[in-house]
DNA sequence: AAATTATCGCAACATTGTTGCGATTGTGTA
DNA sequence: TACACAATCGCAACAATGTTGCGATAATTT
């Protein structure tokens, strides 16, 4: 197991999670950097971080991959369980910490991670009555 | 509502969709089309299909994408809130029909779709003890 | 301060998906 | 069956996203 290191680019990118609510494409993270670093960077650093469950990683169903910062890094068994709402109108993507579904699996699969995500309006874009 | 027409490339396009039993990309199609027909015509021919409810899109946690036939074409109100199960060894991925989750949203959200995905081990690869 | 090696920048490449446009073909109508 | 018209196709060109190799740089350790 190699040490990660602390680098100025990878503390930028922490920060840029820190400070957003929703979860955040490659794309947006390099415009809030203003090319602090070069985008494969950005991707390495994204890389490290999934690796190290500081992250995670979150497929909408429109095909965009983002990420978003993990709430539960002190757990000992690191799952990402809950679910993710996507809006159709403003395109964020936001962790629904407290969603986990319930269902019934047959039997010969072994399950070892869910991904969830529901679509549709957001509160903010609901209440703007698009 | 313009009418969409029978043609050769997606009369193949829905001959590869019956012959089989896991979801397709757009590239696994494409292979077994043989060069029937240009990558262009099949994106073209899967919006269709998409669009007139004949087939459905999976997006995958890894960011691939699949398509799958629907089995439910005749109902009224048209979807998908099945389960879909994601190979981590083959890769395959499989709908699972029976399987929905239950689930409890916050309220000010307008869910209007969702989509549920499980990865693991299919029945297949957990038999050849992987 | 020097050594080690994780990380970076850059260029080059791969994959996936989109768009415009002239040519082709499926389908309804005469 | 022949014709007209629009849906579909092929091709080329482009855009977005992600990956790899390698020499240069910089974070840690000693
Ligand atoms: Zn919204
Ligand atoms: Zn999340
Ligand atoms: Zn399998
Ligand atoms: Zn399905």
């Amino acid at each position: 197991m190699k040490a990660t290191r602390n680098t100025t680019a990878k503390t930028a990118v922490l920060e840029v999670f820190e400070k957003s609510k929703t979860a955040l494409s490659h794309t947006e993270i390099q415009k809030q950097l203003n090319d602090i670093c070069d985008r494969v960077t950005i991707y390495r650093i994204l890389d490290r971080l999934l690796n190290d469950d500081i992250i995670h990683k979150i497929s909408n169903q429109d095909g965009t991959v983002k990420y978003a910062k993990c709430n539960h890094s002190h757990q000992r068994v690191h799952i990402h369980n809950h679910a993710h709402f996507s809006c159709e109108n403003c395109h964020e993507i936001t962790c629904l910490e407290n969603v986990k579904p319930s269902y019934i699996m047959p039997h010969n699969y072994k399950v070892k991670e869910i991904n969830f995500t529901l679509s549709g309006l957001c509160p903010k874009c609901l209440n703007s009555n698009i």
